[in-house]
DNA sequence: TAGAATAGATAAAACCTTTTACCGAATCGA
DNA sequence: TCGATTCGGTAAAAGGTTTTATCTATTCTA
């Protein structure tokens, strides 16, 4: 591994006869000054020496880091879901079409004790910083002064004022309930995630508006936390189950927990969707593959994380002045849902 | 958005009535030379000024960009997948551990023919490189030269002598092949994933062996490509038990595959494992919570990463001159294996 | 008290670009 | 032929660090 020096821009001016400045013009196509036979001869040298710029020495004089931070919260093995993994795919591509590159980055209790979130304005590490995974408690996103763009991806947070691009997940619940609904079931349960998350309680607000609006009601009872994971929806819709076996239909907040609700179903003996049907957010790919195939409401998360992506390069450049975005929502019917069955309909219990 | 002066080491200086130079000294605490009065003067400077050293100066002046970079194929959303996620998670996390942020890039065809893999050295983007998902037809990997350090993750490329952190593949395949094997299984399907990569080729070298060794072999009738995803182990499995009902037990390259095969395997009125065993490799999170729960070749992915970013590191900081390491892997029973129903055992067909 | 040793601080070079301001030579208009 | 353009090119500053070599007091030794 022995370094042999990397050749500078002042090679190329020794190799082409020319000065550091011929050398700069030529590549960065400044106005067209540089007479052919001089351009010709930088190139050459250029090639000959396989030069390249360092991205250092430009970006201190720029004051420009062609860097975008991602930060995601520390959760088991953070990259590992495909919740995160989507939007960071279709931020990763838009940035590479913009000529950018991406920094990961978690944001533990140690790194946000330490500011390294701050560092990364502060330190020029980053021009612009796309915040995934967000809940109300995470205070430190006050930190960041108006000067730095920040955009917080596919979530709000309660009191604070960021810019944010997410989905209709009001719209979602109501899709939901009234799906539900229309097949004729009453007895719903409801399958919730971290409840400081804004878009969950944004969710559970559509959910309850519908119910509310046909005088169906959503009470504690039938609600239970899923913890957004496998094991938690299993756990969770067991828990319902046990606790009111008229339950007809569970909604879950997000396809994991409705995969986990369906797995835990079936070990106590309930068919989907014959005895109860299930219906996720989210639409993860998986969602097409369980058994049965999953009925959820499709979130356009890589549509959303692109865009998150676009408009902070317009924040960066100033094209934009503030973000508030959000995309809509759709129903995905697929097998895990059905009318309920006679006899068994509310009434039994 | 408007942008005030960064504050720099000058501003402190000048603040602090000493010269640049003290107060570099102080900040990065080089031998005691500094008195105590002064060194407290630049301090308070630092504290009120806010002062923090710009990243991109220091970086250019130690020629070290404090950066690694993270190289993954171009999948469909690539960072969704699970896989390359955990690895990502090891990697960034014992990067954060030492100090290092993680740059990820995705190597599309246009990436590499624009030679940006070479760009990511050459221009000092970063100070070493993990290649993840890497196949034998990658040659790219044949341009890094000697003094750049590259290590492949969890794979290795034939032919090209490069660095590797890798899980023993083939001893995965020998542990699938004497499980089912003891259960009683004599024929046996194999779905496999993509043949140009080497690990892969490693699985199905350690599968036949066993087999081979106990006078059962493979026969191409018994074999198909599942594509690494869910939809193609289903395709793949239901494929194998046309062409041959006697089938009673199927060896899949990774879980996804092998969850789509008991998926397939229930289309076509297979019980499993009573009809068709099935078991897997990687163990991924998911594995445990499919139905049934899927018996698998547990592969340390999370300490392979970390391992491979370890190594990394020692290797850029001239610890180690090269990497070769083989990581051990272990049977994990669940419920989707089983001893074959009497009376179709094989002799049926 | 002269000379040496030491403590404390600094000027300047180096890292590598981009950009501004300037200079000399050739060309042009009158 | 003189003055003004234009053309081709360059020196130098700026961007923010770290580090080396140097300088000036002060204290110590003989």
């Amino acid at each position: 591994m022995a370094k042999r020096k990397a050749v500078s821009i002042k090679d190329v001016a020794r190799e082409s006869n020319a000065s550091l400045t011929t050398v700069s013009l030529v590549l960065n196509n400044r106005d067209g000054r540089i007479s052919r036979a001089t351009r010709e001869r930088v190139l050459s040298a250029v090639e000959r020496l396989g030069y390249r710029p360092s991205r250092l020495a430009q970006s201190l004089q720029s004051q420009r880091s062609g860097f975008l931070g991602i930060l995601v919260p520390q959760l088991r093995h953070a990259f590992a879901d495909i919740y995160f993994g989507e939007l960071i795919s279709a931020i990763q591509e838009t940035a590479a079409e913009n000529d950018y590159k991406i920094i990961l980055d978690v944001a533990n209790p140690r790194y946000l004790e330490r500011n390294h979130h701050l560092e990364l304005f502060r330190r020029h590490y980053i021009d612009g910083l796309l915040c995934l995974g967000v809940t109300n408690n995470d205070t430190y996103l006050d930190d960041f002064s108006d000067d730095h763009p920040v955009i917080v991806v596919n979530n709000r947070v309660a009191g604070i004022d960021l810019d944010f691009v997410q989905c209709d997940y009001a719209e979602a619940g109501r899709i939901a309930a009234t799906h539900l609904c229309e097949l004729g079931h009453k007895k719903i349960g409801y399958i919730h995630g971290a409840t400081e998350v804004q878009t969950t309680a944004d969710l559970r607000d559509g959910f309850e508006d519908v119910l509310n609006r046909l005088k169906l009601s959503l009470p504690t009872s039938r609600t239970e936390d899923g913890l957004y994971t496998e094991e938690g929806g299993a756990a969770a819709a067991i828990a319902l189950l046990t606790r009111d076996p008229g339950i007809t239909a569970i909604f879950s907040g997000n396809d994991k927990m409705a995969i986990g609700a369906i797995s835990g179903l079936k070990q106590i003996g309930k068919r989907v969707p014959d005895d109860v049907s299930v219906i996720g957010c989210d639409d993860i790919h998986h969602a097409e593959f369980c058994d049965p195939p999953l009925t959820t409401i499709h979130t356009p998360i890589f549509e959303v994380g692109a865009r998150a992506c676009k408009l902070l390069l317009d924040l960066i450049s100033s094209k934009a002045e503030s973000v508030r975005e959000t995309q809509a929502v759709s129903l995905s019917v697929r097998k895990s849902t059905a009318a309920p069955r006679k006899g068994r309909n509310g009434a039994t219990q």
